[in-house]
DNA sequence: TATGATCTCCATCATTTGATGGAAACAAAC
DNA sequence: GTTTGTTTCCATCAAATGATGGAGATCATA
């Protein structure tokens, strides 16, 4: 059977999926306490109940999101895992860059709703359990750090999220950070790709640019 | 006059100083939204209109406490400055992580609130004015970036911020972080400071180790 | 001890917020 | 066109939450 998130995810344009995605915004803006269903309900333009009616009680919508967001981040390390295969080291983190920075501009609230995850604590909600470690260990072996996915090192699975967390980072402070840098958006955008690899790439590769 | 704060500060004892104290954990665990008055009077095991009377309204209190860890940040980098003055840079990054790898897991909160800040919005709240600016030049200039505090190009702004984001979100995400690794929390500290000098350093120094 | 200032708590309010029941609107099947 | 199942909204509730007034406690000082 069917969870509520599937049906919503292979159904773009039903009532739960314009829920979903709306709900990816908001509280990937104003976190889980900063955000109300009636804010939700209200950007997509209908009642709450309706909105209850679809997807009951407020800590199960935000865990669906959260299941939700991590799926769209797991596929697309995926495809980029495809892009950069075989290639020498430092083309495939520049690619990855690349690659991973554009798609979080894209969709910020997965870089919010990472960090939320990570930083914040939800009160008397229960750890929603999301299998980071595997993301974690196909980043290791997609840059080599490790032979297999089984038994990545401690080193390198902090490795991997200092790298993840630095792109994150970026992203969801974008509003705070462009005002300190004083660029528009695009320059910002190549800004942070270029400290990105600045910062990165040496590091892995034993080369400076 | 004195604000609240400054008194706060100078009278470490005092009923105010307390709930401060209180409130920086408190807000750095669950964010604005997610912390209620009644949270922190509890906390300092006083009845929420004693918080009212010393702080006023919960908005004040926040503000506040985002002022004062952010002047315990300050003056920890100036104080980190100061020992760091005049050596290599290589060792000049060495000690720098180490000595703010190890007061900011003393006071989590304030890795914490800084990503808070960044990364969060707080609904109906004007954002506070911290000038996150003067850090960053000053950092910059301990690291022989630039020249001046004034006129610190955006590249390196960027730079600096993200040196600061890596340690940081270390910081908060240990509870998360923490258990994929399996380390205990003296473990932990001490692979997050083997990690961040492993990728921050070189890129700066054009050295790996 | 009397006086005034400061501090603390109890009781209470108004609003916000999560959540639900039930009536209406809508759609599909027969 | 009626019936049946689904979807949406209106009205409403109970609890949580921000905030305050005022009575009492505490304390310094004359």
């Amino acid at each position: 059977m069917a969870t509520p998130l599937e049906k919503a995810r292979k159904a773009p344009n039903s009532m739960k999926a314009k829920i979903l995605k709306k709900a990816r915004r908001v509280f990937g803006e104003y976190g889980f306490h900063g955000t109300t269903t009636r804010m939700i309900a209200q950007e997509v333009g209908i009642d709450i109940s309706t909105l209850y009616y679809h997807w009951g009680e407020k800590g199960d919508l935000y865990e669906s999101v959260i299941v939700d967001i991590n799926e769209d981040l797991r596929q697309k390390l995926v495809e980029v895992e495809g892009i950069i295969h075989g290639r020498p080291l430092p083309d495939r983190m520049d690619i990855a860059i690349d690659l991973m920075t554009d798609f979080l501009f894209r969709h910020p609230e997965i870089s919010n709703l990472v960090l939320f995850q990570y930083f914040g604590k939800t009160r008397g909600k229960k750890l929603i359990n999301v299998e980071i470690p595997e993301f974690v260990s196909g980043i290791a072996r997609s840059m080599e750090l490790c032979r297999s996915t089984d038994d990545v090192p401690g080193r390198v699975r902090l490795q991997v999220l200092a790298i993840m967390n630095s792109i994150h980072s970026f992203i969801s402070g974008e509003h705070f950070f462009r005002k300190m840098v004083e660029l528009e958006k695009n320059d910002y955008m190549a800004e942070v790709k270029k400290t990105l690899k600045f910062i990165l790439i040496p590091a892995f590769t034993g080369k400076n640019k």
